[in-house]
DNA sequence: AAGAGGATGGCCT
DNA sequence: GGCCATCCTCTTC
């Protein structure tokens, strides 16, 4: 892990598409936890529609329209936390949902917070990501960047998405259609092997 | 003030 | 592959 740099919030200022196929094989660490990034998607802000921020700020998507390098976390479904990275400068919305990585370090605090699962199951998802980190609504604008203690977001050099996978997303109903999800291609921890559409962009 | 629905995951068959 | 838990947010009345 020598060598890793903190991603700088001025490199996240720019379309999440853009970001998030880059946002690949970077390194997310949470106090004592750790996990290599293999899944993301992009959420272009007001003129996605299946983004949050479509409909425009409200108190729950304020931090996706605030500065880059901030965290947005919120509840899915009730019961599951999900994490995006914001993007674009102060003011605009957008964001990288990031929905799973492959364990680096802390595993057992990992298997701890999942229960009885295999390893390949600790970080498959965007739920199961945040539960294996320890990731909640307290994190929601947390910065990545290096001013918050408790999270931060690495490039430790090594470029495992040479051959990411480009598909649609998962879990909409609107801007289904859209390939803005991208994956480490034949990566253990993906959470389902493909969208649909799913090519491979050397 | 109330209701619909959601960027999911786990357990069932 | 299908069901549903669980609750917050946003929309609409």
């Amino acid at each position: 892990m020598a060598g890793a740099a903190p991603i700088a919030a001025e490199w996240l200022a720019r379309d999440p598409i853009d970001v998030a196929p880059v946002l690949l094989g970077k390194v997310l660490v949470v106090g004592e936890r750790a996990v290599r990034l293999v899944e993301v998607e992009a959420y272009a802000g007001e003129r996605d529609p299946g983004s949050h921020a479509w409909r425009g700020v409200t108190p729950r998507t304020r931090v996706m329209f605030g500065p880059p390098g901030h965290l947005y976390v919120y509840r899915s479904y009730g019961i599951h936390w999900c994490a995006n990275v914001v993007c674009e400068r102060d003011g605009v919305a957008g964001a990288v949902l990031l929905r799973a990585g492959a364990p680096l370090r802390g595993i057992d605090a990992m298997r701890a917070a999942r229960g009885d699962v295999r390893d390949r199951d600790l970080c498959n998802g965007p739920g199961k990501l945040c539960q294996a980190l320890g990731l909640d609504g307290s994190f929601d604008g947390a910065d990545v960047t290096g001013a918050d203690p408790r999270i931060r977001l690495l490039d430790d050099g090594t470029s495992p998405n040479d051959d990411p996978v480009v598909s649609t997303r998962v879990g909409l109903s609107r801007g289904v259609d859209l390939p803005w999800r991208f994956h480490v291609h034949g990566d253990p921890n993906v959470s389902r092997p493909s969208g649909r559409g799913g090519t491979i962009v050397g």
